[in-house]
RNA sequence: UUAACCAGACUUAACGGUCGCUGGAUUAUAAAUCCGGAGGAAAGUCCGAACACCACAGGGCAGGACGCUCCAUAACUUGGAGUCACGGUGACGUGAAGGAAAGUGCAACAGAGAAUAGACCGCCUUUAUAUCCUUUUGGGUAUACAGGUAAGGGUGAAACGGUGCGGUAAGAGCGCACCAGUUUUCCGGGUGACCGGAAAAGCUUGGUAAACCCCGUCCGGUGCAAGACCAAAUAGGAAAGCGUUUUAAAGUUGCCCAGCUAUGCUUUCGGGUAGGUCGCAAGAGGUGUAUGGCAACAUGCAUCCCAGAUGAAUGGCCGUUACUCUUAGAUAAGGUAACUUUUUAAGGGAACAGGAUUCGGCUUAUUGGCUGGUUAAACCG
């Protein structure tokens, strides 16, 4: 198993794990995402994405999903807590480009770490 | 050359590096290798089907959709070729294009009058009054009243056929000729819508049916979250077995067993939730070609296998090359010039948009150039 890889253990699928979070996690706000958070039932990080039709059509959702897993891809060896994490993002991201979604998912990350 | 019209195919790319995601196959085990992995609209979910389940003897009413002709198709409200009407100099475009002499309704403003028409001005006639001329009858002008009149003016999107001659007090299809239109009949062409021609009739009937309506044709409902199968845990149900308890009932003189009831455990059964598998990717399939057809399309042959995810894959980063726009510069060629072509640098842009059972269409969104055909105008030969 080399450190980029993504398998699906990693990533929040099924939906009782969504409503566990909706109900119980800590809420992360920035600009342009909201994060909820708790202590995670499996043993690495994992993290979901929300991104409902208010956000943008599918073409750009989709690109905003291929962006923060690929963030997170990079990055969840950084710390090894296991958290479940589950982003949501916010109306006006649509309009980024890639490199300042980025920086704004630094700027969410960090706030994370924080907790 | 310029300005247009129509049709078609394509589409933000291509290559390399690196890190990934997803389906399959093979090794074989938790990894490796190989092969696949968004669109012309995948969209809107507007029509038509396949497929699945439910309902269903047959017929009618209601409701809805459609409405020129022939052809194509599994089917269609779709497509092709035509007809007719309208628009355009033209290529061509647009059209829910049956019925208004079944019935009902509607028509702002203007106008006298808007559908078994209508006298505002005008025109004509009678009578009365005034006045003038002539002065024998009579005639002219003005006003008023009554009547006639759809020629002319004026209004309007639309005024109840048009032109001419006759006719008349003035007029009028009142009569006649020609023209337009309607209906009927006949001849010729076309599969047909329809087109061309001839005759007769009554002389003429306005518009609106995406107003009600009438006529004709068609239509059962729900949608892959359809539906089929496998199937934990928990609760409850049924059956069997084992154990326990004591109250009530039955039985017994009384007691015990059996039985019954209650309860616990185990097993089995059926229903069935989470979850999973199938449905689900070889098809009214694609590509090429031949034949038939104006074409839509059909048939034959060859060849190919081309996404199957489910909080939902098909991507991120770096580099190079093209495409295009703007700005600045350079050189040569053409040109009086504006400018065009070539080239360098910097900066920007690349749309609309992403499968979710599958097909055939329609509609809508949209970047950029490309190819072919056609029309009009100008110039040259």
């Amino acid at each position: 198993m080399t450190q980029f890889s993504f398998p699906k253990n990693k990533r929040i699928l099924k939906r009782k794990d969504f409503k566990r979070l909706s109900k119980q996690g800590k809420k992360v706000l920035t600009q342009y995402f909201i994060a909820l958070v708790t202590k995670g039932a499996a043993d690495n990080n994992r993290i979901g994405i929300t991104a409902s039709k208010r956000v943008g059509n599918a073409p750009e959702r989709n690109r905003i999903k291929r962006l923060i897993r690929e963030y997170f891809r990079h990055r969840k060896e950084n710390n090894p807590e296991t958290k479940d994490i589950n982003i949501i993002a916010r109306k006006g991201i649509t309009s980024l480009p890639n490199k300042e979604i980025n920086k704004e998912l630094d700027k969410l990350f960090n706030k994370i770490s924080v907790l």
